[in-house]
DNA sequence: CATGAATGAGTCTTCATTCAT
DNA sequence: GATGAATGAAGACTCATTCAT
């Protein structure tokens, strides 16, 4: 049940992991704790699922930007991707961050990896067709640096500015961008957008 | 009570959060839960005075690392830096992965963002004292940067490889200082340790 | 539910009010705490709630009372309701004297006095109809006074002797009877009852 | 020690029945807990020692009140009982609410009652007394019902108009004296006072 | 299939009382 | 005698989960 999802990630984000009951997420989906169960096992399950959705949605955003990435320059490139990574935490911040710090990490809730391993593996198999312009000796290591980076940075940035103007973001990811750059291709200097 | 705080430590990276109930944190520590209310106006207030006195064991460390950075050059001084990091991040890793992942970020918990904050702060400083070494637009956000990149990639880094070797540890070292030192300085090679 | 209301006042007559704990009056309702809870938020709702029935329950009698004395000349129009007080205080004497000496006076439960006011407000009416027969000066006070002085008398008389002979009740309500007449017409001696 | 009984009486008044724990009592006496419990066998027996301080004090106004009373002729001698009641009431008006509504009537606390029956004694003395110039049948059945009537008038005036003007309190009084010599001696008028 | 009343284990917290120092 | 840390039974309340209708 979609409502169902929609209900979790409502109650989610306005009132926090702890207070969310089966019971009022049933009620604000306009059914009953019996429907629930009918279509999750337990809340964990349920929350897994949302997690999962949520996920999906993101890795939507992340393929189609690596897509049209394939064109541009390393620069061009690094600065789309961490742009794509800021506008996936945008999709739904709140809900973002109830994931972050108040889901407790176990069971089948493990797969809140999911998002990272398939991330991990969009960005390497980019990093591997560029190779030659890069300079890096490791490419798993390169790649994990990179997704663990840019992700903290996003996230954070992201929290700390949910209502940053266009302006604050376009310098962040200029920043973000330098940083990448900056690791991936040492003797050339990052050209700022103009 | 010292011992209260060792029984919620353990309990907590034993069970979780959740299932971390002051009953049981009471009778880890062999005492009965009366004495837990003794010294503690409630649950919540135990878990901040463990998170304080992990920050507080985290910082010692960091503020001897700073001190023996000030004679070093920049590429010293970074890898060094991080080496901190790694440390801090190996005082109590299950630990500090509780305090990241699980306990819920509001009243008087709010205090485990001082432990950032602080951090912050000394690494300001430090960046501030090397200004004309380093190429850097604004001192804040630079510093945001690296504080958030370096936490999130040593963290990353102690949870998925607890047990690395001391080689696996000085080469992740190595990275994140090229990382660091291409954000910094980026007109200079990063030199990597013989 | 009816039955916890019941289970209430079992419990609280038999235990008292402090020892009358919310998982002994479920188990004594024959359901489980949860099931409690789903009726009233909180033992205070629950024994307001009993309170409140209690109310209803006597303010029946004494409107029926009322409705029948007003063909009756003022000396047997006071010995009824004198007989209706008597009678009130007969429905749960043990759950009256609980009420009146151990719930405390806060929150929701302010409503016990719900009684006390509607009380006032029948006898005040009753008294303002009668007027020209009384001799009095203060409508609101002599009222009050009437209020306090039978129900004092009254709670008094069923609280020492529970078990009065009809006797000793006529009797009762013979005095008390007396001292109103006395105060609302202190011209005409009051007629006992042959 | 008296200092625990004038504790035991703060904590009461300002916290209520229910918030009084031993503890705080006697941290607010100054001592600990250890302490109260050498003067006083548990809880229950301090409240009642308090309970029976309170009432000595009462009695002593109210015999000193019945001395002085000998002299007068039956309207003045009543009016002096009366104002001796309201004397005794604002002892303590916030603790004799407590003791009132909030002290559950059990085990050595049955002994609240002793006022009341010194009280009955001291009044019915009174009455026989003067027998010659009342009518009444029962003695014990006049006596009761002066007692009860004037407590629960006298009671209801001081928890309902804790700061009453000297002419509120004049007029209160002489409605009740004219209501109690209504009852004792129906063939003469009140005579209030000038 | 849907419902939602019922369940009851488990949580945090309080407080009268004890007893070693 | 005084102290006050320690005790732990008990209480109010929550919520994931079940199951008869």
């Amino acid at each position: 049940m979609e409502a169902l999802l929609d209900a979790t990630a409502r109650v989610l984000t306005r009132e926090g992991y702890d207070r969310a009951s089966t019971n009022r997420i049933a009620s604000v989906a306009g059914v009953s704790v019996g429907s629930l169960y009918q279509y999750f096992p337990n809340k964990e399950a349920l929350v897994a699922a949302l997690v999962a959705r949520h996920n999906r949605e993101i890795l939507e955003l992340a393929r189609d930007a690596l897509k049209e990435v394939a064109s541009l320059d390393l620069a061009a490139a690094v600065r789309a991707m961490v742009r794509a990574a800021v506008d996936a935490h945008l999709v739904d911040p709140a809900l973002h961050r109830i994931f972050a710090e108040q889901v407790p990490r176990m069971g089948q809730l493990a797969k809140i990896e999911d998002l990272e391993r398939e991330t991990f593996l969009l960005v390497r198999s980019y990093l591997e067709a560029r190779r030659k312009e890069i300079s890096i000796r490791d490419l798993d290591t390169a790649t994990s640096i990179l997704v663990t980076t840019v992700e903290a940075l996003t996230h954070q940035f992201v929290i700390n500015k949910p209502d940053a103007m266009d302006g604050d973001r376009d310098r962040f990811i200029d920043e973000v961008t330098r940083l990448i750059l900056g690791y991936l291709a040492p003797h050339r200097t990052a050209k700022p957008r103009k």
